[in-house]
RNA sequence: GGCCCCAUCGUCUAGUUCGGCCUAGGACACCAGGUUUUCAUCCUGGCGACAGGGGUUCAAAUCCCCUUGGGGUCACCA
């Protein structure tokens, strides 16, 4: 066939199929999808702009598809998919071979060296790796949440391993917090420390047999090598390069070294570091967000393993519990993009193919930067003491850099679990906006179930001392009113306290707030007004029936030919001694009808000047 | 400074793979209305972005290059 027919045979099947459309038929199914989409999407809004269908279809044929012809004969673009969705019989395939950040799929990469009996495996693995040296920080949450997620979402494992080779500063109590912190978010895992597992031991301080060993077959190799420079001549060196703007890496001094004189050496107690003999040439890495990423070796020093005391050092550990533990994805925080290298040439050393790399983009403060202690509160433990809930702890950090789709913001775990691709998230960095999660905690609170909010609530009025948590049990009933009359009103479990304190003061210690007695006092006749309506109200305070005195009341007011606030600024006052919030007739069920007079009476006094 | 990464409303983001669904969508914040006894909620509307410049193409937020800007990292920390 000649291409201008095709192009004609097709202008012509996309008219009809516009005129379906316009018509609301059923578009035919063998259109080919391309077509339809192009179509569903593009004439509502023609037809919003005004045209009719016909006009909006002429506009479509002409303008639009007019002058795309030649591409469609091409067969390029989505235009040539269109066309080979047709003709199914056409040739396809000219893009069989795509690289893993297009298979949305299974990026999961086989091992290539099976040391015999090792078996392939096809269960993603992925890991958490804390080192406990401080409270989990909130950017280690998401780099968590996110590989639990995808773990989870691909029915693999999911590990916990505590990185404490920096013996100075972990700590084990760190260590407790951090696993704490897992939990309250709700993210759970197969393997660690506390669980155990085939793998393990999951503590770095557990495995220095495991890393000696691997230590000494890479010295035995010559990929590894002793080096004796002191740190005097490593700060000179360092210092000299800086100020010749040049990279202050180790200049190799002891590279060249004969291997058996270094050995006869620290034999005989000179103290040595063990560095990494970065060789010539280039290390790159197929970054599942960012792509191939490439490093000039030359910029990689010589860089060390193990200490002179014999601890090993991070980017040393990493690769061997790594592998040790069968890691096949790696998802954690950019500012660990240029250790990769290092970590990529171990891999090659040791013969083994790295984990699928993804670099997240790093969480900012306000000033762009890195957020950190400095930063303020970037500690789990903050936003959990805050009142936050956990629920929308999770969702926010999902928020950054991610997101579900283009409406969705606020999701559940299971959404995440369900959509959450690590290809999709962003590149990056994102701000970290306090405005935005405090708008979300509220939200979460809003629309959770009552029992849940109280219950949840209930450690911060025990905190500020309005009651025990036996007085609350006590009045479970009285206690779930009042949470329930400032539900929609507080963002945080915290602020519940202080917008329920007035039910807990004694009558006459209620605090009149400043702006709350300036209403009050806005109505000259304020004191006879309280005191109709109180001698109005006494009978009709036992039961009281909040909806019906409501009604009353509000009918009392039109009697008497009264403005609304000229009683309720002053009731309100009264009662609660705040400016705004809860209903009356709630905050008078839950104060009962004795304080609801005795309130009153004092009113009568306190407001007369 | 070297190397590396990044660039859509003030902020979080969708759209970027594979160029035409974009007259760039949503959310927070902000502003204006409505509902309400007030506050909050809720509803309606508004403001508001493809960093700049070159290419490639019939067509660029999308691909390429440069510039600019921001960030990360350069330890016997992790």
């Amino acid at each position: 066939m000649h291409h201008g027919d095709r192009v004609a045979e097709a202008l012509e099947v996309e008219r009809e199929l516009l005129l379906v459309r316009a018509l609301e038929k059923p578009a035919p199914e063998a259109l080919g999808v391309g077509v339809r989409q192009l179509a569903v999407a593009r004439l509502p809004r023609q037809l919003e702009h005004g045209r009719g269908a016909q006009a909006a279809v002429e506009v479509l044929v002409q303008a639009y598809l007019g002058d795309r012809a030649h591409q469609f004969a091409r067969g390029q673009g989505r235009f040539g998919a269109h066309r080979r969705a047709l003709r199914p019989l056409a040739r396809r395939g000219e893009s069989a071979g795509r690289d893993s950040r297009s298979t949305g799929a299974y990026p999961l990469r086989p091992r290539t060296s099976p040391s015999s009996e090792e078996p392939v495996t096809p269960t993603p693995r992925l890991r958490f790796a804390p080192s406990p040296t401080g409270h989990l920080h909130i950017g280690g949450a998401r780099t968590a949440l996110f590989n639990w997620a995808y773990a989870r979402r691909m029915g693999g494992k999911f590990l916990l391993r505590i990185e404490d080779t920096d013996r100075e500063r972990s700590r084990p109590e760190y260590e407790r917090s951090i696993l704490e912190g897992l939990r309250w978010m709700g993210i759970d895992w197969d393997e660690g420390p506390d669980v155990g597992g085939p793998l393990g031991p999951y503590r770095q301080s557990e495995r220095y047999e495991r890393y000696k060993a691997a230590a000494e077959e890479l010295l035995a190799t010559g990929a590894a090598y002793l080096c004796f420079c002191s740190a005097e001549r490593l700060d000179a060196l360092r210092a000299e390069r800086t100020q010749a703007h040049e990279n202050p890496a180790y200049d190799g001094k002891c590279r060249t070294l004969d291997p058996a004189d270094s050995l006869r050496r620290r034999a005989a107690g000179e103290p040595a570091v063990l560095r990494f003999r970065v060789p010539a040439g280039q290390t790159r890495l197929d970054d599942w967000i960012r792509g191939e990423v490439v490093f000039d070796n030359k910029e990689v020093e010589d860089w060390v393993m193990v200490r002179s005391s014999g601890d090993p050092i991070y980017n040393f550990v990493v690769v061997i519990d790594d592998i040790d533990m069968a890691i096949t994805h790696v998802l954690r925080g950019e500012e660990h993009l240029t250790n990769t290298p290092k970590q990529v040439l171990l891999y090659q050393a040791f013969a083994r193919t790295p984990p699928l790399f993804a670099h997240l983009p790093l969480m900012l403060g306000k000033d762009k930067k890195k957020l950190s202690k400095r930063t303020g509160d970037t500690s789990l433990q903050d936003y959990r003491d805050k009142g936050y809930p956990p629920e929308a702890v999770l969702n926010f950090l999902a928020l950054q850099g991610w997101a579900l789709d283009d409406k969705t913001t606020v999701f559940s775990l299971a959404q995440l679990v369900e959509r959450f691709d690590p290809h999709h998230v962003s590149p990056s960095g994102s701000i970290f906006d306090p405005e935005k999660f405090l708008w979300m905690a509220g939200e979460y609170i809003r629309h959770d179930t009552l029992e849940r909010v109280a219950e949840r609530c209930a450690p911060f009025v025990v905190a500020a001392g309005l009651a025990t948590h036996a007085e609350l049990d006590a009045r479970r009933d009285w206690y779930r009113a009042a949470v329930a009359a400032e539900k929609e009103r507080i963002r945080l479990y915290s602020e519940l306290p202080a917008r329920i304190a007035y039910l807990f003061a004694k009558d006459a210690e209620l605090v009149y707030q400043d702006d709350a007695m300036a209403a009050a006092k806005k109505h000259a006749e304020r004191v006879a007004t309280l005191t109709a309506y109180l001698e109005w109200l006494a009978p009709r305070l036992e039961p009281l029936e909040a909806a019906a005195v409501r009604d009353a009341t509000k009918a009392w007011v039109k009697e008497r030919a009264l403005a609304m606030p000229a009683l309720f600024q002053p009731l309100r006052c009264a009662l609660t001694g705040a400016a705004g919030g809860v209903d009356l007739f709630e905050a008078m069920r839950l104060l009962g009808a004795e304080r609801v007079r005795a309130r009153l009476e004092l009113a009568l006094r306190r407001l007369a000047e």
